[in-house]
RNA sequence: GGCGCAUUAGUCAAGUGGCUAAGACGUGGCCCUCUCAAGGCUGAGGCACGAGUUCAAUUCUCGUAUGCGUCACCA
């Protein structure tokens, strides 16, 4: 009788269940490898949540080996946009967190558990359905959607839980001449679930990060195919998963509360159920609340964002990497110099519970990340940026190449390195005042700090550029300079100064600071003696003589 | 509202039935110093609340509160 309803629901379907288990046979995983996915819907948005989330999948399966796969959740026509698929894969791919197996741009894939779009496998999925009805497991429901509204009215009424299920599930027990007469009449329907669940009856089941979970069975007569002939994700999922043999289910914990359904699924179905590992969600916090981030509200919660920062990829991927294990922070310290990979990722040391996104904290990551990299990186890193964000800072750069990176070795070798770089947008605060395009044709105000006075401001410009000698050493250099300061009443160290300062008209800093207000027209620099010797003696008199005008 | 989960400083967090409850970011101060950055030292700041179990609870149990998630032909 099922099997004369199920042949009248999906007359089209011929295949049966058994020809996809057979194509799509078990993995051969040695001991301890993993199978795992990232399930995105290709809305055009990487959100850094899903980044997260598939880089702790791809971490998870490199720990354990076996396979990580992409496939592509399309079922829903209406929120889907075009080139999806490759906002998807050029996000993986800077992250360097690509798949093993799936997409490989919009319409190319690779691996032997395909199709893995999902509106390729509609008649997979069909099969399956018309095998659940075959065994009276699932039925069609013609119910509109105004019906269900009056029916949640009607439950909210009698204050007992809404939803389609035991007898509130109208279309439940519908004969089959019934449905044949509204099938006849054109009535359109879709196919649910006959869920055997009692709601008083309690599951268990081990989450891998939130421990042992208990929920009440689930008796939702749940729709599994819609009238498009699509899927929904959960029956979607449990078949998906199957075929594709996925051992460990990675995914955000939005899905905690689903997972009483699925696992009834997969149980009705005949499959094994794969481990569930749910992972706490990004949070943000706004007028004192707390929410996820939010695609719509929060520009930060897109992975593009980050990149338009100019927060290095490595920045952002070591702050998601504290936020998965907080040990990493400490391991970091103390492993400067190896790669990510080798750090001992664990994921049972995840929070149960969602954190703050702290930009803050990230911008501090990432000044260390930067100031871990040498001159080379920070300024090819740092180029391929202004490309984009900033184009007249690109062309200086790419036009005094040696020299930008000069600046940029600014100590920056040695223990103790400067990190005022946090993001590559900062490079323009730290590099403009140094290239002469920018430096002679900008309105630079200059502020001098301790002394002010225009000629003696003059007085020690003129002078210095007397004695200046590139080729002098640091000492040598300095020297120079406190023997300057203290001819013209200044004292020649600090100290001297502050023990007796009616003594002096000011000290060697004071002078310092004329000649590092003159030249740059900042009170902030990286070290002065660098700086002069990058510009070299002409420059330097040029730059003096526009302080002076 | 039902169901589920969570709760250690402003934030991220380690941790234990029993020393003074790690560390990081942020924040205050000091030192170093030609400026800034960096670095060093140092201060403030915390186990949500109430019961119970126990010689002893931040840790175990139960309640309360608060927060978050979820209750679609979206994923």
């Amino acid at each position: 009788m099922y099997k004369e309803l199920a042949d009248l629901l999906l007359p089209e379907v011929k295949k049966d269940v058994s020809y996809y288990e057979e194509l799509y046979k078990p993995r051969d995983l040695k001991e301890g490898e993993v199978v795992t996915r990232f399930a995105p819907s290709p809305t055009g948005f990487v959100h850094l949540g899903s980044l997260y989330v598939t880089m702790i999948n791809r971490i998870f399966t490199n720990t354990n080996g076996g396979v990580f796969f992409l496939r592509i959740e399309d079922t829903d026509k209406k929120r889907e946009v075009e080139n999806g698929i490759e906002g998807i894969l050029e996000a993986l791919k800077d992250y360097n967190i690509l798949p093993d197996e799936g997409a490989i741009n919009e319409s190319e894939e690779k691996g032997e558990y395909g199709p893995y779009k999902q509106s390729d496998r509609k008649e997979i999925y069909q099969t399956y359905v018309k095998y659940l009805i075959e065994q009276g497991k699932a039925y069609p429901c013609f119910c509109h959607e105004e019906d269900l509204e009056k029916l949640r009215e009607e439950q909210e009424k009698l204050k007992v839980r809404t939803g389609y299920y035991r007898s509130f599930a109208k279309c439940r027990n519908l004969s089959i001449e019934e449905i044949k007469q509204k099938i006849q009449s054109g009535e359109k329907y879709i196919i649910r679930l006959k869920s055997p669940g009692d709601y008083d009856r309690k599951i268990k089941i081990k989450d891998g990060i939130k421990g042992e979970l208990e929920f009440p069975e689930n008796d939702q007569d749940v729709v599994i195919l819609k009238s498009d002939g699509l899927p929904t994700y959960h029956f979607a999922h449990a078949i998906d998963d199957h075929l594709m043999r996925t051992t460990h289910v990675i995914r955000g914990d939005e899905w905690v509360s689903s997972i009483p359904l699925h696992v009834q699924l997969f149980t009705m179905l005949g499959f094994k159920v794969p481990k569930y590992i749910h992972v706490a969600p990004i949070m943000k916090e706004e007028e004192g609340n707390k929410r996820k981030l939010s695609k719509r509200k929060d520009p930060e919660a897109a992975v593009s964002y980050y990149t338009q920062q100019g927060i290095p990829v490595q920045a952002v991927k070591e702050y998601l990497y504290n936020l998965a294990n907080s040990n990493f922070e400490q391991w970091r310290r103390d492993n400067q110099d190896k790669d990510i990979s080798e750090f001992e990722f664990k994921i049972n040391k995840m929070s149960a519970s969602g954190a703050l996104f702290d930009h803050v904290k990230l911008l501090d990551v990432s000044k260390n990340v930067i100031a871990r990299m040498s001159a080379e990186e920070v300024y090819q890193l740092g180029l391929e940026w202004a490309k984009k964000y900033d184009n007249e800072l690109a062309t200086l750069m790419d036009e005094y190449k040696d020299y930008t990176i000069n600046l940029l070795n600014i100590e920056r070798t040695g223990k103790k390195v400067r990190k005022d770089i946090a993001k590559w947008s900062d490079l323009r605060d730290v590099l403009e005042y140094m290239y002469d395009e920018i430096f002679f044709n900008k309105d630079f105000e200059y502020v001098y700090q301790n002394i002010t006075d225009k000629d003696e401001i003059a007085n020690i410009l003129k002078q210095y550029i007397e004695i200046y000698d590139v080729n002098d050493d640091k000492d040598t250099w300095f020297n120079k300079i406190k023997e300057l300061a203290e001819s013209l009443g200044y004292a020649r160290e600090v100290k001297e100064y502050k023990a007796n300062p009616e003594q002096y008209k000011g000290h060697v800093g004071d002078v310092s600071m004329v000649i590092r207000v003159a030249l740059t027209s900042k009170q902030m620099t990286p070290d002065l003696y660098e700086l002069l010797k990058n510009l070299g003696k002409e420059k330097i008199q040029r730059r003096f003589e526009k302080a002076l005008k």
